[in-house]
DNA sequence: TCAGACATGTAACAAGTTACATGATTTT
DNA sequence: AAAATCATGTAACTTGTTACATGTCTGA
């Protein structure tokens, strides 16, 4: 999986700017992927020189000119092929599974205060993504609802696990 | 967090060689961080430089000479500092979650078969976490536990929330 | 006999982030 | 008056992977 597969992905029902792009990744998407503008740009110029998307600059007044993307035939068929391509496997990177791994070298307080901004952080997470799913569920395919499922799931299952290691680790104080 | 933080963390309770810290990240640790060789050896040979490890080889017949980590003072200080830093947040980049959230654009079937082989992976997840912790139960710090317990949970979820979906994507077809 | 464990290291390449550069409009 | 939104793009840098290079011993 690449940034232009997800890229084409998100232009195979609509029309585009990296602009919009951004904020589609921070919105439905940044729980399991993300790029920069500094990413999205560059790909897409490679894109546009592949044939895979075609480009419309849009005179705006007031605003900076917008550049939208457009999906073409060899950009469909692309990403199809990528569907057909074998599953990678998940890259996971948590700084703060890796502390509290080595939670010990440090005071009991301080993974107290880990825990419980983490906890915090899950129950906004948790929110957030109810409140997405509230606003979107009418326009979304049974594999988008799986998907936020996981998503959900998945944040309440930390959120538990969590408190349950806080309380273990108050009694031991 | 960077590599160096990690393997500082590694060597803060005994010494290791490059060829060992790259085993404990497969077996460990894997499932929130890992690195390749390609990473181990040039950060090891820069820590060395810096003073935050000394490097001591030994000989053995039969088997190449290794190269044995031991951490320094300075390390420690490296690696305590890393500790009272800020804590990044997670990064995730999944490939089979992408696919699922643009899952309308392939032959349910296809879909079907990515949700039975990751529901499948799972629970080789599962029963490997839980065979890792029986191992070494013993000899896990209490932070340690939470460490496998949210692996082992999360995995638990994804395996619930999937056979669901599959369930819900097989009775529309 | 062949795969896998043991063991280190480099070079080429890929991918992605951050910071810089620019600037009007709208909301707080 | 400041901050956020809208909008694009590049250059320098960081980080990391993959493949190559080398070689023995052990167990299936």
């Amino acid at each position: 999986m690449t940034s232009q597969d997800v890229i084409l992905g998100i232009l195979m029902d609509d029309s585009h700017s990296g602009y919009e792009i951004k904020h589609k990744f921070e919105t439905l998407f940044s729980y399991f992927y993300n790029a920069s503008y500094g990413t999205i740009y560059p790909t897409l110029g490679k894109m546009e020189k592949l044939g895979l998307i075609t480009k419309e600059s849009i005179l705006q007044d007031g605003k900076p000119n917008k550049n939208v993307y457009t999906i073409t035939e060899a950009g469909r068929e692309a990403f199809v092929q990528y569907l057909e391509s074998d599953i990678q496997g998940v890259e996971l990177k948590s700084d703060f599974m890796v502390r509290l791994f080595f939670g010990e070298w440090t005071e009991p307080e301080r993974v107290i205060r880990w825990l419980e901004r983490s906890i915090a952080k899950e129950e906004r997470q948790i929110e957030r993504l109810n409140a997405d799913y509230e606003r979107w569920k009418s326009h979304m395919s049974p594999t988008q609802e799986i998907c936020i499922a996981l998503g959900i799931a998945n944040q309440e299952s930390n959120r538990r696990i969590l408190l349950e290691g806080l309380a273990k680790l108050k009694a031991q104080l």
